[in-house]
DNA sequence: ATGATAACGAGACGTACAGTATCGTAATCT
DNA sequence: AGATTACGATACTGTACGTCTCGTTATCAT
C-alpha cells in the first residue's frame, strides 16, 4: 500500500536536513481523508478547515503548516479522486463507452460532482490555481487520450485529427449536462452520446485522409 | 433623498395593494448594477453583500428585503448578462459559427466566465438553486435550439436527431475548455470545433433518415 | 545524556462577512 | 392626519478564516 505516487508538494526530499521533529505522515493522510469525507458530506462551499481539523483529530496549525489555504488542500484531495481508467476493448467506441460508463459510476460514489465545478469556478478568478490544477487535470484525461491514440495507430481515425479537441468533443456533452445543467446521466445515455461525437471524429478522418 | 420619482411610470403593478412606501426601482437597479460590476472586478467568491450595498449606495436591509441571500441576487444579475443571440445566416454551420463567435466576445467583456462556473458549483450541492437557475439557462440556450430547429425544417438534419444532445455536443468542447481547462479560445478555433460537432450530427441524420 | 529545533494538538485571537434587528426618516395610501 | 412600509445607516450575532501562542513530543547534533 502506500505507493505514494501523488505526494504532491511533499518534501522534495533531496537531502533535507530535517532538524527537529519530522512532520507526521499519519496526520497528513488523516487530513486528506477527512477533507474527502467532508467534501462528500457537505460539499465544497460548506467545507471548513476547522471541520477538517476536528474530523482528522488535528490542530488547525498542522493543516496550515502543510497547505497555505483551504484551496490547495482541496486540490490535493481532489487529485486522489478516481479519474478515467484506461480500458482497451480493441475498438475506440468500446473503449470510450466503457471508460465513460465507469467514470460516471465514480461520480455517484465520490465528491467529484461537487469538487470539480468548484475548482473550475475558483480558477476563473485565480490564475495561480490553474497552474496547480492543470497538471492534475491533464493526468486525469490521459487514459482518454491513450484510447484515441490507439485508434489512430489502428487506423480507425486519421492522424490529422486533433485528438485534444476530439477528447473535448466526447467529454463535453457529459460535462455540460452533469455540471451546468445538473442532469443525472443515465448509463444508457452514454452510448448515443459517444456515437454522436464519434461520428463527427470519424467523418473528419474520412475527409482528410 | 434621491429625487428619483422621475416621472411617471412608477411601478405600474396591476392591482398591487401597496400600502406604505413602495420599493424603489432605482435601488433595485443600482443593486443589480453594482453586483455585476463587482462580479467583474473581484469575481464571485470575493463578492460581498456589504460591498454591493456600499457600491450601490444602499443599506444591506434593502438588499435582503429583495433577495433572501447572496446567491439569488447573483442569479438575477447573471440573468441580465448576454446570452446567445440568434443569427440566421440561412445555413446551420454559419448560424452556429456566428453565434458562438459572438458569444465568445461577450465572455471577454462581462463576468460570464466567472459567474457561470460559480453557479454550476453551487448548484451541485444546492438543489434549490437548480430550480431557480434552470429556467434562466434554458432561456439562454433557446437561440441555439432555434438554429438547430431551422436546420431540421430546412432538411439539413433529420428530425430524428436529438436536438438537445446536439446542442450540448456543440457547446460542450467550448465549455470544457473555457471553464475546466481555463483555455482562452481563439476566435479562429470556433469554425473547426463547430465543423467537428456538426459532422457527427449530420452523420447521424444520414444514418437515420 | 543534553540541548537545539521543529512539529504536534488545543485553542485563543483578530478580522471579515453573512444575515438580522433597530434606528430615525421619507414616501405613499386611505 | 394617520397608518403603513421602504429607505439608508449601523449595531449586533454567529461563523469561519488564518495567525499566533501554549505546553508537549519527536528527532537530530554533540
Amino acid at each position: 500500500m502506500g505507493a505514494e505516487a501523488s505526494s504532491g508538494l511533499g518534501n522534495g526530499d533531496a537531502g533535507t536536513p530535517a532538524a527537529g521533529r519530522p512532520r507526521s505522515g499519519e496526520a497528513h493522510r488523516a487530513i486528506l481523508d477527512a477533507t474527502l469525507e467532508l467534501l462528500q458530506e457537505v460539499g465544497f462551499s460548506a467545507l471548513t478547515v476547522e471541520g477538517v481539523a476536528s474530523r482528522a483529530g488535528v490542530g488547525k496549525a498542522t493543516i496550515y503548516r502543510r497547505w497555505p489555504s483551504k484551496l490547495p488542500l482541496v486540490v490535493e484531495a481532489f487529485g486522489q479522486l478516481p479519474a478515467f481508467v484506461d480500458i482497451d476493448t480493441g475498438a475506440l467506441a468500446g473503449d470510450l463507452k466503457a471508460m465513460l460508463t465507469r467514470y460516471l459510476e465514480d461520480f455517484l460514489s465520490t465528491p467529484l460532482a461537487t469538487v470539480y465545478p468548484s475548482l473550475a469556478a475558483e480558477r476563473a478568478h485565480n490564475p495561480e490555481l490553474g497552474q496547480v490544477l492543470d497538471p492534475v487535470l491533464k493526468g486525469r484525461r490521459r487514459p482518454l487520450e491513450a484510447a484515441l491514440q490507439r485508434a489512430v495507430t489502428r487506423g480507425e481515425i486519421a492522424p490529422s485529427v486533433d485528438l485534444d479537441l476530439a477528447a473535448d468533443l466526447i467529454v463535453g456533452p457529459i460535462a455540460v449536462r452533469l455540471f451546468f445543467r445538473g442532469m443525472k446521466i443515465h448509463p444508457g445515455m452514454v452510448d448515443p452520446m459517444v456515437d454522436l461525437a464519434l461520428d463527427g471524429i470519424r467523418r473528419a478522418s474520412a475527409r482528410t485522409e
